[in-house]
DNA sequence: TTAAAACGTTGCCCTAAGTCAACGTTTTCA
DNA sequence: TGAAAACGTTGACTTAGGGCAACGTTTTAA
């Protein structure tokens, strides 16, 4: 059950079993249903959340109810609402569960905990923040100054099941294309 | 000359004089043109700078010439390639300065070891990281959905010197606009 | 289990914003 | 300091992709 969540600790650095052990007691398996509601727009978010099967999307509405999506974790990564957790106001962006999914979840004060106390956890917070601003950053780079048909390649070419696993309406909020355009693309590719 | 930067550091959390003098120790001034580039499109960044003075750019070109601009750096802030200075690939983006300007700057061996050595200095790395994470967040969030309009009216309440202080061009680049676009919209508002 | 709601796809039309070009202004650098 | 290059602005034209609607399919939930 923990496996995944291990390798990924275990991945940012050397960890003796006993730290392992003690940081792992902290999370706590949390079974979730297809589109499953994590957290409300309004609310302040109080956990993290590693993904061992499913998916996490993290996504926000406009005033013109335009729904925009902007992230994906999968399994084997952490997903929350990240700027909200760091600095606890209102997260303006839903946290749900796309797919029927196991997720472990740890409350923010035991994951800030295990930050300021075990110097492995702070590598693995490091690796999170690392990973998140470069993937956030490749996004920004994909997209700017690409066409439909240049994103939709560029995701095919950067998580390849992408566009089988995820529903059409939810990609296309993810790529900033409407539902039409990446349908008619999809058909043409 | 040290001030901002010392500002940037106490402000992460309490530090004692003489740890902060050695921080302080390991950045050293240059001073650089207008227009200067800093880190070539091929090259591994191996240094991260502090602004005292001025302003950073990082930027790219894609294969059909189109410049992209992903980041301003200005006075009291960090700026870098991180991507590269973080994996020491090469950063597929440019570094420049776009006004004369001060720089505090620190080799990347440096800036890690100080990370790893002092805690003080991990926390502000741990903020530099929050906040790009954010940053980038917030951009992806405030452009999906946007129309030119509403982009030049999110930049000027993000931060309202920004088209009076970059170039058109520029500034264009940043908002995913054609400058005659912008220049429409600014003559407009 | 089934009625209702949501989704995916496709056609038609429209509009926001890009391209290109012209021209005056500003910046560069030899 | 002055010629050349880059930039900003504006007009005329073009086009990628969004909006809307229709309709069949899938999902939801009572």
């Amino acid at each position: 059950m923990f496996k995944l969540l291990a390798d990924y600790i275990k991945q940012a650095g050397e960890i003796d079993e006993h730290t392992l052990a003690f940081i792992l007691s902290k999370f706590k398996l949390i079974k979730t249903r297809r589109n499953q509601i994590l957290l409300d727009y309004h609310e302040v978010c109080k956990n993290h959340y590693f993904v061992n099967k499913g998916c996490i999307r993290v996504f926000t509405i406009n005033k013109t109810g335009l729904e925009t999506t902007r992230f994906f974790a999968f399994e084997g990564g952490f997903g929350t609402a990240l700027p909200s957790l760091i600095d606890q106001q209102p997260a303006f962006e839903y946290l749900q569960t796309i797919e029927k999914s196991e997720l472990l979840t740890i409350t923010r004060t035991d994951f800030y905990s295990l930050v300021d106390q075990i110097p492995q956890f702070a590598k693995v917070y490091r690796h999170i923040l690392e990973l998140g601003f470069i993937t956030a950053q490749k996004r920004i780079y994909g997209f700017q100054g690409f066409d439909a048909i240049e994103k939709v390649k560029w995701i095919n070419n950067q998580y390849p099941k992408f566009l089988s696993r995820i529903s059409n309406k939810m990609a296309a909020s993810y790529l900033g294309l409407s539902p039409s355009t990446l349908s008619r693309i999809k058909h043409k590719l």
